[in-house]
DNA sequence: GAGGCCAACTTGTTCAGACAAGTTCTCCGC
DNA sequence: GCGGAGAACTTGTCTGAACAAGTTGGCCTC
């Protein structure tokens, strides 16, 4: 059952990539979407707004919609678990815990998880792979009322985000991602098989409930030569942002 | 006469920054929003659509909103624009030319520039610094038809974004950025000060008109000690894309 | 006191209509 | 052929209404 709207925005982009739609061709009016799908304009708006942000098409007051490009971004799905990503690129994810201890919350771990300073917290350090090979290293820390269930979970499974949905029904919902670049440590280095001082691409993020609640927070650390990221930003839509350090 | 919508999106953001509404609390209902405001509930739905895409606050079918964070993220103006972003931050932004010519373009530019191959297209390399001290390194190249204009910009000149927009009317209306770490080069390590395997931070973009036309593309690298990117993600909203290499 | 059920509340979706603001194309005059 | 004025077209904004779907809190029972 899903929305109308959706529907739609999935079909215009199965179009795009048939090429039904040609990359710098135009969209048709909305109101000949409209009366193509039998819905109103308002609802070919949400359609093609979903578009718009996700930077496929274009958009100018008074002029028709051009498609900007063909292949969409990602969905959340797939940028929240590694698993679902590698499965999207049908490649196999692999994973092992490394560590994994409990610790008291410092005052760090207390504000990124909103719990009070000294609460036991669970640290897991992750190594996942692309077919084998290491690509990621995940320092990551959970808060108290979900440790529980992270810990029953075996130390090889392949989607931790899966386990926890199928065990708790926790959806992962939102998510803040800092990004930067550090030099590989004698830990790194050797956990992923490159050299020391070797580039790395940082992402601390934290995760959060749909209730806004923080879940966990992690220090990842990616191959640079193995793994990028790209973000699509337009007027009216600016999820990228530049920050200094401290 | 910007929109109602937008008025009330600002007028919102600032009611959180001043902490009318703290975080963890509850954003009043659409329909309170609507008659305190006196426009329709459509209305109150854009404006706080905008700050639910921005990460301020969070949505759920049946619960009122939730205030999840304080602070906005910048505005695509400050991300597209150094030296916005730099006053944004009130600090000086700095710039000079270190080199500039025309080259034929060659595949990979002729592809992202939309341009025919081995049309002259203008390289610069430029330097930007945050009062005086060396951050970023610009590799950019300029499509054919807006060089002439880039050309006769002076090489110190603070804001090329401005410079440009002044000249011929030119708004960068569209950008996809590709992030990953690299090594510091020679090259890179003398001109931002730092040691040569440094790790850097490289994004690499391109822009394009509000039509969807390619103006430059550009091999960024920051200092990764000085500067960082945050993404800010949801479901439905997803920006932020993992990649693979080539 | 604990648990379950229901009513009130709130957001999500959709419709139909109206006007404003910007673009595109055609036709006309020079 | 060229340029300008204007008509036709298209997206942006806003309203008011209705129902669907999900959440919350209170009341009632055990």
């Amino acid at each position: 059952m899903t929305a109308r709207h959706e529907e739609i925005a999935d079909e215009l982009r199965k179009a795009i990539d048939r090429e039904e739609y040609t990359v710098g061709s135009r969209l048709p009016a909305e109101t000949d979407l409209a009366a193509q799908y039998g819905v109103s304009r308002g609802t070919v708006r949400q359609a093609v707004a979903a578009l718009t942000a996700e930077g496929l098409i274009g958009s100018r007051q008074g002029a028709r919609r051009v498609v900007l490009a063909s292949r969409r971004s990602q969905s959340f799905a797939e940028l929240r678990s590694f698993a679902e990503w590698a499965r999207a690129m049908e490649r196999e994810a692999t994973g092992h815990v490394v560590e994994q201890e409990y610790r008291p919350a410092t005052a760090e771990d207390a504000v990124r998880l909103q719990l009070p300073e000294k609460t036991p917290v669970l640290h897991v350090l992750r190594v996942r792979g692309l077919d084998g090979e290491p690509v990621l290293l995940e320092r990551t820390v959970y808060a108290d009322w979900i440790s529980p269930a992270v810990e029953a979970i075996e130390p090889d499974c392949p989607s931790v985000t899966q386990r926890l949905y199928d065990d708790t029904g926790l959806v992962f919902a939102y998510g803040e991602h800092v990004i930067d670049a550090v030099a590989a440590g004698a830990q790194d280095a050797e956990l992923l098989g490159i050299r020391r001082t070797s580039p790395l691409l940082r992402v601390r993020r934290v995760t959060t409930t749909r209730e806004g609640r923080p879940v966990e927070w992690s220090d990842d650390r990616y191959r640079s030569d193995a793994v990028s990221f790209s973000v699509h930003n337009s007027i009216g839509n600016n999820a990228l942002a530049r920050k200094t350090a401290e």
